[in-house]
DNA sequence: TTAGTATATAATCATTCGCTTATATAATCA
DNA sequence: TGATTATATAAGCGAATGATTATATACTAA
């Protein structure tokens, strides 16, 4: 395919308010569903739907831990260079990560990078 | 509007093939209706529809010369950053132009910047 | 004035999109 | 084990999208 229209391709998926917050936030940290879910208020199905369009084109990966599945930015992605210049350009969303670590609903797994913290699973929190 | 559901919005119609080439295009020139129609093989309307989008969020502007519309890049739009930083991303697409003026298909038209040449009107080129 | 050229708009239509509800699968917990 | 939690998928539906054809408008040329 040409380039323009793989470009063109990536552009129409960030071209959507929910995706493109989606991506700002994973500029930053990784995410799991149901953490989207609350920072959105929609379905958890309509959340899992626009994160498979995003996985379908190798923008983001995912990471299974435990009950969870976390989403982050794939850096490799043969067009990172675009995704990054037009994240740059985007307001930052981590306040509304902060609010969810206030609120208690963020997730804390800890087996990031194969660890494993046995004794500390359930409804905690990061940040 | 919240600055991410307006980037939303431009990354959309920029998500288009046809459009975003159209953009590339204009990065290095103005171009009118018929040189899109030629240049992209589809017919005048779905051309005129998509500038028509363009036009409507201010990526571009029109400049009516004689009976040619001329579209050119808008670059005083809010979010003229991102679209360039988009652009700047693509292959050039100016080998497409200097086809069009091989062919003949070129529009010159010399009223650019109030200047009028009357004895150089009908189906003459650029490049 | 009339014919031809350039462009815009309207109506139509098939396709895509983004959501919903319902359901399936997998892991955890009691 | 059975209940709960997290996630994915399928089906359905209304709205948006991108093309087409037909038509209207405006400028040019003879």
């Amino acid at each position: 395919m040409l380039p323009i229209e793989e470009a063109a391709i990536i552009l129409k998926l960030m071209g959507d308010k929910t995706r493109l917050t989606m991506l700002k936030l994973l500029e930053g940290d990784s995410c799991c569903v149901c953490e989207f879910v609350e920072l959105f208020g929609m379905s958890q199905p309509a959340i899992s739907q626009h994160l498979r369009k995003l996985k379908d084109v190798g923008l983001v990966k995912e990471d299974k831990r435990q009950q969870w599945v976390f989403y982050y930015l794939n850096e490799k992605h043969e067009l990172y260079p675009l995704i990054k210049c037009v994240l740059s350009t985007l307001p930052s969303q981590h306040e509304k990560l902060l609010q969810l670590t206030k609120d208690g609903k963020r997730i804390e797994c800890c087996s990031i990078k194969g660890e494993n913290s046995q004794d500390d699973k359930g409804t905690n929190v990061r940040d």
